[in-house]
DNA sequence: CGCGACATGTAAGCAGTTACATGATTAT
DNA sequence: ATAATCATGTAACTGCTTACATGTCGCG
């Protein structure tokens, strides 16, 4: 599968990196859908330089920090379209430990459930006012062929999903108080 | 964090269980958020033996075959509880190869694109009519403290994810249609 | 001069997948 | 008979996280 690997090849694509910046671009846009750290960017580097798939040269920050700024080559361009146009079946469900919890909340007492529920609540809403604030850079749809319509793609979906689970938790909350007062 | 750990006991809390009764758990209603098959799972049980958290009696199924059914103790109870209870904060988000496609997607023209948005939309369409199809098992909202609420939550979580994921497909295909026309 | 950001790496361990391996039971 | 399902395990490998480890640069 490799999908890091495409990743890293995909975004030395769109520019060339560090990979200390390969690690910063996974805190944003893309970061709502893959990420990684360091300490697995710096090997898969490695491998993909071992591959040829990309080549580096050093720039010296200041005075001697050295900075290993990473290009894809014609060989990994190709391989990273190769796996781009593959069509792929739907991947498996994502775990998520907070609905599983929640699966077996028959075992915890109602005030439990929703003080719970309403820390998850807050936490989405903070995550997703955060996303919205990101999407009022888009006045407009960015054009369909330019690196941005990635970003606003991912964007909107990390927004839809984060409403969605926001609305599954209010509803959840709900029921549960209604619930409890029927008994 | 050993989610596993908690899912199995979590299960065994519910009723008695052998491993392959377990591994079958997990391509049901708790298979929308958390899954593992037998390989993971039998070491696990083994795990949770060695910390008394379980114990097993051996069934005979037909002739010789036998099935270890697993039976949480009062000292698993009590720690998948603790777990239960716990407050714990939103996990990371998780990852999604085909959004991490979807991101480096202006590098594909544009009938590729809609393509692969649609074969994605069928596959989402068929699960999310899965999913409806069980829902219709619900007429009512279960009893809050029955089990059956927890399957019905992570249901209904599982719908909602689905329709947004759709939602959001339709859209791109919509966006990149557009698109195409203007230029 | 001290702190946060810049910058690159390795090691140990946990979690999860795929494949290997075996055998019994039930329905057709 | 034979195929699907029941039933239990192990081994090898990949992916990912946490911690270890080191050093520079720019700002206040």
């Amino acid at each position: 599968m490799r999908a890091l690997k495409y990743a890293i090849l995909g975004l030395l694509n769109r520019k060339p990196m560090s990979g200390y910046d390969l690690s910063k671009e996974f805190s944003s846009q893309i970061g709502n859908f893959w990420s990684a750290n360091h300490s697995q960017i710096y090997p898969e580097l490695k491998r993909l330089l071992d591959e040829k798939l990309v080549v580096y040269n050093i720039e010296i920050s200041g005075d001697v920090l050295e900075k290993k700024v990473y290009t894809i080559t014609e060989k990994g361009r190709k391989e990273f379209l190769r796996w781009l146009n593959k069509d792929e079946p739907m991947g498996p469900t994502p775990k998520d430990v907070f609905r599983l919890r929640m699966y077996f909340c028959n075992n915890l007492d109602v005030e439990t459930r929703i003080r719970l529920l309403k820390h998850q609540l807050s936490q989405h809403e903070e995550r997703l006012a955060f996303l919205s604030d990101e999407m009022k850079r888009y006045n407009t749809v960015p054009p369909i062929d330019s690196d941005a319509f990635g970003d606003y793609l991912v964007l909107d979906s990390a927004i839809m999903r984060e409403e969605t689970t926001i609305r599954w938790l209010k509803k959840c909350i709900s029921l549960c108080q209604n619930g409890s007062d029927e008994k």
